[in-house]
RNA sequence: UGACCCAUGGUGUAACGGUAGCACUACAGAUUUUGGUUCUGUCUGUUAAGGUUCGAAUCCUUAUGGGUCAACCA
């Protein structure tokens, strides 16, 4: 109820003005929107931005949002990536109406080009890449009619009938529309709407030896599919004018497009391009790979659905150009995770705590699965008089502030006792390989009546109990804000701590029970998921975000 | 030396001619059996100069800065 309230306070965004005036004036009475990817890579956190845009409004007002897969260029495009969008979209919570494809339209698309002929509105050029590319000016100069440009309309037709039929080889012949060479707006001189390609297309297979270019696939489809707001990122605002004119020309039905400035995120990059040569050159161990803006490696690192979609909502859309602190992203991952995921205690690196006045064997203490869920419940968790805590829990020479265990000092074991550290054992390096300590029996969680109160707390396991997993812990994959704005290659700016393995961890046996679809607070450490490398014989977790560290930052000021 | 788009704290986004607000971040404090969470408070902003107006972040002009456009890619 609260949150429905919440909702209507929030400031409509440009785009559902429009819609809103749109629908108040009658010009519509439901919504049409698509979601148009090219199956030629995965989604990442840009296209993620895009389908919460596109499917959201049709969410928020009457009408539908289909998908639709731009899938006019054989060469690059393949069904591997057609499914992998599919599972994307639905992992954000999405459905679409209507599963589509550019090509479907293909026909359609060939009577169109053949209708724009008719009308004198399109020739057959013969000219070649570089001689097209030669006339076609500067944005300040304008450019020079093509020697093909008044062909008679039946010459085109006869033309253009034998490209389809196949007698032209690549890149001989193109369709352009006839409009103006002279155009302002460079898309406007004349541009290509069909060229040749002797190439399988993942769905019409042979069919087809010439293919629409997006100019001539995408407004034509967003027209066939009466699409009302046809929205794109910014650098499609010059192809508006073109968009419209095609339309015009054809007199078919009229969507429209609008543009908003794409979402781009620091420490990453999110071109196709750049994103297939990180997984090609295997500087990720795929496309889901848990340091990947994808959506699939998203997924994996353990970021939830809804984290996702409340950050896309809440940056908001706009229409100015943008660097979102992935900052912001973890947040919205914290926020979610704190309410869901299973409180666990992780020893990652370990220093054995040996109990000396315990007198008993073992026993079986409690903790709250999540101190946020008041139905969250409770899981046992042995305890016996030899432990492990957290080697930089413990500090011979601690500075001031310093609440965890030195010698001499007292802290809580999370949910057990209060210990103090007697005794300290050492190897020939002087490195620390036990604490001897004492624990107060009468502080006992939940049960305290000792009256003793103690600053710091700290995570442990029994040394017998603890199942040994593997934790892999992940940072951002550049160590530069904006690497593809960086001198020289990319890749160069690749973080080399992105990636911190540790293969022995000692996890509480609670643990042994995970599964994929939970996810787990570590005491004190961050948030884990099972990453899908586990089996049986080898549990592996990753860290999804690391907690908020005020300890981290309080030590850096020294 | 063109056309088009854009300009609000460190970041993102509101204010639709009438008190510059929200979220994140940062900082300070309270609470805490997670140095987590939660709560309270503080700092920081309308690119500039003119104009219109009783009143301008908002409208106009110019300047400045940023982005886009010369793929048979999308």
């Amino acid at each position: 109820m609260e949150e429905a309230i919440n909702k209507e306070e929030r400031s409509l965004n440009f785009l559902e003005e429009i819609i809103e005036e749109d629908l108040k004036a009658g010009k519509y009475e439901q919504i049409i929107t698509r979601f148009p990817p090219e199956p030629n890579g995965y989604l990442h956190i840009g296209h993620a931005s895009s389908i919460c845009l596109n499917f959201g409004l049709t969410k928020k007002y009457p009408g539908y949002t289909n998908l639709r897969f731009d899938d006019t260029n054989p060469v690059t495009e393949e069904t591997e990536y057609v499914e992998s969008i599919k599972d994307d979209i639905r992992w954000l919570g999405f459905e679409w109406k209507h599963e589509l494809y550019a090509s479907d339209y293909f026909d359609q698309l060939y009577a169109f080009a053949v209708a724009l002929i008719q009308k004198n509105l399109a020739y057959v050029d013969d000219s070649s890449s570089e001689e097209i590319a030669a006339m076609k000016g500067t944005p300040t100069e304008p450019g020079r009619d093509s020697p093909y440009r008044n062909r008679p309309v039946e010459e085109n037709l006869e033309l253009f009938a034998k490209m389809k039929a196949g007698e032209f080889a690549d890149g001989s012949r193109t369709l352009r529309a006839k409009i103006d060479m002279a155009h302002m707006n460079m898309l406007m001189r004349d541009p290509i709407l069909y060229r040749i390609k002797h190439a399988h297309h993942h769905r019409t297979g042979d069919k087809w030896c010439i293919y629409p270019m997006y100019d001539f696939a995408h407004g034509q489809s967003d027209s066939i599919e009466n699409i009302t707001h046809s929205i794109c990122t910014l650098e499609f605002v010059p192809h508006r004018e073109l968009y419209d004119w095609l339309i015009e020309k054809l007199a078919i039905y009229p969507s429209h497009q609008y543009e908003f400035a794409r979402r781009n995120l620091n420490y990453t990059v999110t071109s196709k391009r750049k994103l297939l040569q990180l997984v090609n050159e295997k500087h990720v161990v795929g496309w889901d790979d848990p340091r990947m803006p994808t959506i699939s490696g998203m997924r994996r690192r353990g970021y939830t659905a809804e984290a996702v979609r409340e950050f896309c909502d809440r940056i908001g859309i706009a229409k100015r150009e943008n660097t979102v602190d992935i900052g912001l992203l973890e947040f919205f991952v914290r926020e979610h995770l704190n309410r869901i995921a299973l409180r666990r205690m992780v020893v990652f690196d370990p220093v054995k705590v040996v109990i000396t006045n315990y007198t008993g064997d073992e026993e079986i203490l409690t903790s709250e699965n999540n101190p946020e869920d008041p139905n969250g419940g409770l899981r046992d968790i042995p305890f016996s008089n030899e432990l492990y805590i957290e080697r930089e829990d413990f500090m011979e020479n601690p500075p001031k502030k310093y609440f965890r265990l030195a010698p001499g000092q007292m802290v809580r074991l999370k949910s057990a006792y209060i210990i103090k550290c007697e005794d300290v054992m050492k190897d020939a390096d002087g490195k620390v390989t036990e604490l001897r300590c004492t624990y107060i029996p009468e502080s006992k969680s939940g049960h305290d009546t000792s009256g003793i109160h103690v600053k710091g707390t700290l995570h442990w396991v029994s040394l017998k109990h603890a199942i040994n997993v593997e934790v892999r812990e992940y940072d951002r994959l550049f160590k530069v804000e904006d690497p593809a704005d960086e001198e020289g290659d990319f890749k160069a700016y690749l973080n080399p701590d992105s990636l911190k393995v540790v293969t022995t961890a000692f996890a509480e046996p609670a643990l042994k029970t995970a599964k994929f679809d939970e996810r787990y607070q570590f005491l004190r450490k961050g948030y884990f998921c099972l990453d899908r490398d586990s089996s049986p014989s080898g549990v592996i977790f990753n860290r999804t975000v690391g907690l908020k560290d005020a300890w981290a930052k309080e030590s850096k000021k020294r």
